[in-house]
This record gives structure tokens, sequence and C-alpha cells, in this order.
DNA sequence: TCTGGGGTCCTAGGACCC
DNA sequence: TCTGGGGTCCTAGGACCC
């Protein structure tokens, strides 16, 4: 019942990286990223700069704002320092991203004072130590945490007590509400719905009728402040569930034959990575986008869990034969691979299916040699499952 | 308003098995 | 033989988040 999440957000956080390593940007717009913007600072911000807006736009609006090519190794680096911040405050930290996180201090109090002189002392640490403002809420729930840090940014620091819930939610847009985007503030503004308060007074068979059983109830569940779940530490995270990588193909129009070669880069660069991690997927989802907006996907799941880029690589040139109707009639934008079903459960059986091919097997076998060394595998047994 | 890339989760229908 | 029910997996799409 206490009021101990902290939630912690760096403020424009790519930008205030450049502005940090180069003291000509400070006070300055700064936009991070050319054919879209990736980040603003908060000086571009005020011109109406916002991330994922078109750099077009964003030159248009603030046409002496000073824009800085992306450096993902210096934001990983920062990042990774200000998390060592954030293990120094409290052993419960749960990384939401490359720039946020939730932080649980209950039972610090003796130690390390109140929840609000905790978060006051991060602020101050993250600032000397790595250079970089950061915002922080402090209430009862993950969501309100966040909500708060939302509202205090940039540079700031809130807390909702217990009491003041209500009164600091309900007046918020639906918008704010975590898992409402434009597509669900839509159907509740139809509604006349537009703030927290209006939707809380709505009961969860109204919202699940209205929005779908998953987003009506996570919605119910938010504006009542129910957010049971506390920050989990990153012992037992859940584990990755996909790796992807896509590619935008520009304005020319794109054959299926140029897109299978931008497929080959995409498949080999996700079989190393998916190899690197020790993982192996089973699922592979081609992913289209077309000039007229629309997209589609189209996936094939294998016998077998792989992380070998050849067999990848024939479910997705499959795939995008398979596709290959929908490509000529649109034009292609934009080809991505997506894996999923990963597993890292590599050792012990290798369970085929029963009229597995000799092909398949093979693979399975080479997939393991690749994996562990042409060593590895002392037997293979096929076993035939009862009828 | 289509301008990037990397993710997560949910839903719904069909196939298939018990 | 007919009827009913339950569960899982696969595929495709949708929505959302940073």
């Amino acid at each position: 019942v206490s009021t101990t999440i902290l939630h912690a957000d760096l403020d424009a956080f790519f930008a205030s990286v450049e502005q940090r390593d180069d003291p000509r940007l400070q006070g300055r717009p700064v936009i991070v990223g050319g054919g879209v913007v990736l980040a603003a600072s908060y000086e571009a911000r005020a011109r109406g700069v916002r991330s994922a807006m078109g750099g077009a736009q964003a030159r248009r609006l603030c046409p002496d704002a000073v824009v800085v090519r992306p450096r993902f190794d210096a934001y990983l680096e920062a990042s990774r320092a200000v998390h060592v911040v954030f293990e120094q405050t409290t052993p419960i930290v749960e990384a939401l991203s490359i720039d946020e996180a939730f932080l649980d201090v209950r039972g610090l109090e003796r130690i390390a004072g109140t929840p609000v002189e905790i978060a006051a002392r991060l602020r101050r640490e993250v600032r000397l130590r790595v250079g970089l403002p950061i915002t922080i809420g402090v209430a009862r729930t993950r969501f309100l945490a966040k909500v708060a840090s939302g509202v205090a940014k940039p540079d700031g620091l809130l807390v909702v007590p217990p009491e003041r819930e209500e009164a600091f939610l309900d007046p918020l847009p639906v918008g704010m509400l975590w898992g409402v985007g434009p597509r669900t503030a839509a159907k509740l503004r139809d509604r006349g719905i537009l703030t927290a308060g209006q939707a809380a007074a709505l009961d969860e068979a109204t919202l699940v009728r209205l929005l779908g059983r998953g987003t009506g109830r996570h919605a119910h569940a938010l504006v009542h402040r129910r957010d049971r779940r506390p920050p989990r530490g990153r012992r037992r995270r859940p584990g990755r569930r996909s790796m992807g990588a896509q590619s935008a193909l520009g304005r020319r129009r794109t054959t299926p034959e140029a897109a299978r070669v931008v497929l080959v880069r995409l498949v080999d660069k996700l079989a190393r990575r998916l190899r690197s991690a020790g993982l192996a997927c089973r699922t592979v989802v081609l992913r289209l986008r077309f000039d007229d907006s629309t997209r589609a996907t189209r996936s094939h799941t294998l016998p077998l869990a792989t992380a070998q880029t050849s067999t990848i690589l024939v479910a997705a040139c499959d795939l995008l034969a398979v596709a290959r109707p929908l490509i000529e009639r649109r034009g292609l934008t934009l080809v991505g691979v997506t894996l999923t079903n990963l597993s890292d459960d590599v050792t012990g059986q290798l369970v085929l299916p029963f009229d597995a091919r000799a092909r398949a097997l093979d693979a399975a076998l080479d997939d393991v040699r690749e994996r562990f060394g042409s060593k590895a595998i002392t037997r293979a047994v096929l076993v035939r499952r009862r009828p």
C-alpha cells in the first residue's frame, strides 16, 4: 500500500546524449536521425517536432535545427551507465527499454530515506555521473508512476500519493493509458469518452464490448488504478519472444527479384544474431508493406527449431514466392523478416514428425553441428511414434 | 502524413487430436 | 454410429510501444 515504485525515464534520450557530447548543441534544437526523427531535443519539440515525424516536415517546422546522425553505440553506453546507477539504488530494477526503467524502493526507507528522497538523489547521481537529465514519477503502481513521469517531463520529479490518485488520473486523456493508442482512443471518443475518469464510469463488460476482451479488461484495470504486478528484477525475465529485421525500399518500384536480394541480406543478418544469442527459431514471418500503406504477413512454421541461415532462407524465399501475386499487384515499399517461436532448447532429443523426410533430418543434424561443432552428435535414432 | 527499425501481445478461424 | 466438447497449433492480421 505504500508509494514505492519509481518510473525513471531519460529525457529526449538520444538528443540529450548528443547535446552532452557536443557542447555546441547545448541549448539548441537538435534532431537525431535524417529520414525520420528518432529523437528531438526539447528545444526542437517546442517548435512542434516529434519523434517518428518525417525529416522533411521536421526541418520545415524547425529550419535552424541541427540534424545529427544517430550513434547507437554511444546511446547503449549511456544506457548501461545509467543502469549501473539504478542497480546501486535498489536491487529491484525492471528495464523497460533503452531509456526507461521501473525501480522498487520498498524496504529501503531506513537505509536510503523515503522514496522521494531516493528519487531526488537518483536524479542528481544520473546527472552527475552520466551527464543526462532524467525524470522520475513515484507512485503506488507501475502504471501511475509511468504516467507521473510523463506529466513531470522534462527534468522533473512527481509523486502521486495514494489519496490523490483519482484526482490525478481522471482528467487525463484516455490516450495516456497504457495500451490505448490512436485506434482505441478513437473508439472511445466515438462514445464521447475523452478522459480516464469518463472511462472509469463504465463497467468492465461495457469496455470489453467496446474494445475487445484484452484491451477492454486492461483499460478497466488501469482506470481503476489496479496494476498489482510489482516491478520484476532482471533475474527471471521472460526471455525474448521474437527477433526481426526489416528494410525500407524507398520510392522506386521493387520487383520480387530485387526483394529477394534484400531478403537474403536480412536473413543472413538475423541468423547470425540468432546464433550469437544462442537461440533457435521455428517460425519465419515475412512482412511486407506496400505503397498504398497496406501490409501483409506470410508465415511458415518449421518442423524443428533452427538457427541455420540456409534453412531460414529457404523458408523466407518460399514465403516470398507465395506473396508474389500481391507484390506484383501493389508497389512494395518494405520487406521484413521476423523469427518467432524462439527457443534455446537444443540439447536432448530432437523430435521429428513421423513423415519427416530425409532432408528435414539432415537439416536438423546440420543445425546441431553448426552450433555445437561437428562432433556434437554421437547418435541419431529414428523412432516410430505410436500410430 | 507513409517516413525507420525493433519489439510485444491479442484475436479469430481452421486443422487436428483426444 | 452419432453427437458433443475441449485443447493445442498454425496462420494472418491488428493494435500498440519505444
